[in-house]
DNA sequence: TATGAATGAGGATTCATTCAT
DNA sequence: AATGAATGAATCCTCATTCAT
């Protein structure tokens, strides 16, 4: 079972990425852990050597799917920003969906007390990535004139409460017309106006 | 200094406060907020039973704050829902740069470990607010169609988002215009498109 | 009023008695004695130094009073050891109903963690009272034979046997039959058969 | 060494009852507890999940023990209330030289701050197993007239006294004829006389 | 003289981490 | 490789004692 240890791995991220969603990151026990992957606490350690390493991993792992899963749904090439923009949207719904502790986990404000460089150089590249999107839209006289990373942090901050205000539920049990309207509401955020 | 003792229990609420935004409820120990406040440990729970207490106590006071500032801000009658909206707005701009600490405490996502009931039914009461507003205004033509808890998610998201993002600077810090900007993008997001 | 420091530190010593009976000494808090003698904390270390020295203080006024008890009642000339022991049942008796909280404080077994050399010699005092009692009857022929120390850990263990089972009523509520009965079958523990 | 977890458990109750016997329950920290046991404080959690716990474990044990030790003893059927109440007292006598400290601890008055309903209902067994053994003798005009509870209050606290006077020494270092008298003496507080 | 708010050392308990099996 | 019992530093909380009023 050359594939066991990897497996391992990988539940116990699962295991620690949804209890920190959960309880938090300094809620959450490595015993917990542990339990929750069905697996000794002493297991966990030869994987992650230390919880801090543990919560580094669970977040660029759910970070680092988010950002693959943007740059997927953004890979067909569009002729507008609206385009662009549903494309955009329908990848963090995916991801929302696909992986709500994930999503739910990112979504919490305090990462700082454990978070490392790696992690949050990271974290600033799904910035970059939005802020290019105004960035051009704005170019494209399609989007609202306006700091970039200021209009990055209302749209976010938008689909972050959406996500917030459902939870414990999916994204995907939201109906499609709210969703639909939610989706519009966003990007007259952005919108430029004529 | 005869204002000492009442002064000792809003200073370690403020010391709380302002611990619990930058380091998470869970990662504030009991003797950083008495050394933040300059007080021996013992001395808070003359005032505050336990951490617990302390938590719902420095939660409840910082939604209190902003209900308070809330209404305030929309006392005067207004004619439209877009001027109700920029007293809302203005409510939750001073609130947020006159007490950047506890604006950032009530982002955090994780308050469940902690919150009592009675805290959580504080928290309910912004949103019922918010929502009677986007009511009001689906009522008048003037903001779009859609579920009122989803137009507040997506609102007070935003306006989250917009906070988190400039942090640890405060809000004033922001330029005017771009304040501006986002105050219309934001309306933009809720206003009814004819 | 020229008597009222006195009065506090004996208000104090019974505030301090009735809780030591009934949670231990190491169970009750400097407050909680303060609260009951209802002073403020402080005014307790005017009068006791420390806690140890209330206990100290404590345990002597009770083991004090007990012993002046005796004396007491076997003031008066008898003729026989049975006599003798009726006054000194007499004198437990009088003393377990007039101050319940400082024999039941004595009756505790573990007074070693507090107790200092002059309260163990004073403890020593009732037990060489008794012993006498009992080496006197002996050499009268009227108690059994034994060593003087074994008859009197007898004799008073089933004295505080009797106190404890009928916890926390008071003596004073037995029967005057059952009190009767309890001192002849305790004189038959002594008692030397012909 | 395979019995090793399963001793851990039982050491840490030996431990905690020879440390309650001599300092009291409220007087032993739980680090003297593991130091005494020679483990980590940590360790006692892994088995009693409390000080509280560790408390009543070792009560039930002690007068566990006894009433194990006395049911014991009074297996063989006997012709006389006087041959039974010499198996009581060998039963006592036993128990207490072989686990002194439990002994010792089981005499301390004051066990209310923390013995919960289900010791105490324990407790209540000896009193009953007393009270019956007085109640035959009673019908079989062998013991004395009186409230059984009475009675047995005093026989054991005639019994307690002598081991109490005796400590820190056991009971197996009193002279044979010392401990014999003493069991005569308690006999004659319990016999009828004719 | 009396008070009780303030203090901080000390005690109970938790939990990340190790290591013998 | 996997386990989970054992560890003890770190955390919450208590309470004897002090001292400004």
């Amino acid at each position: 079972m050359p594939q066991a240890s990897a497996d391992l791995a990988s539940r116990l991220l699962d295991s620690a990425l949804s209890l920190f969603a959960e309880r938090t990151y300094e809620g959450t026990q490595m015993p917990a852990v542990a339990h929750h992957a069905q697996v000794g606490v002493g297991s966990i350690y030869r994987y992650y050597a230390s919880k801090e390493i543990l919560g580094n991993a669970a977040f660029r792992h759910a970070k680092g799917g988010l950002l693959a899963g943007l740059t997927a749904a953004t890979a067909q090439p569009t002729t507008s920003s609206r385009e662009e923009f549903a494309q955009i949207w329908q990848g963090f719904t995916r991801f929302a969906g696909a992986h709500p502790a994930a999503f739910a986990f990112l979504e919490h404000q305090q990462h700082d007390t454990f978070l490392d460089t790696e992690s949050r150089a990271l974290a600033a590249e799904i910035d970059t990535f939005a802020a290019d999107f105004i960035e051009r839209g704005q170019r494209a006289g399609e989007i609202r004139e306006g700091d970039a990373p200021v209009l990055v942090a209302l749209a976010l901050g938008a689909f972050g409460g959406l996500l917030k205000s459902i939870r414990p539920q999916l994204v995907t049990d939201l109906s499609p017309q709210a969703l639909a309207g939610a989706e519009s509401a966003v990007w007259d955020l952005l919108h430029r106006k004529t």
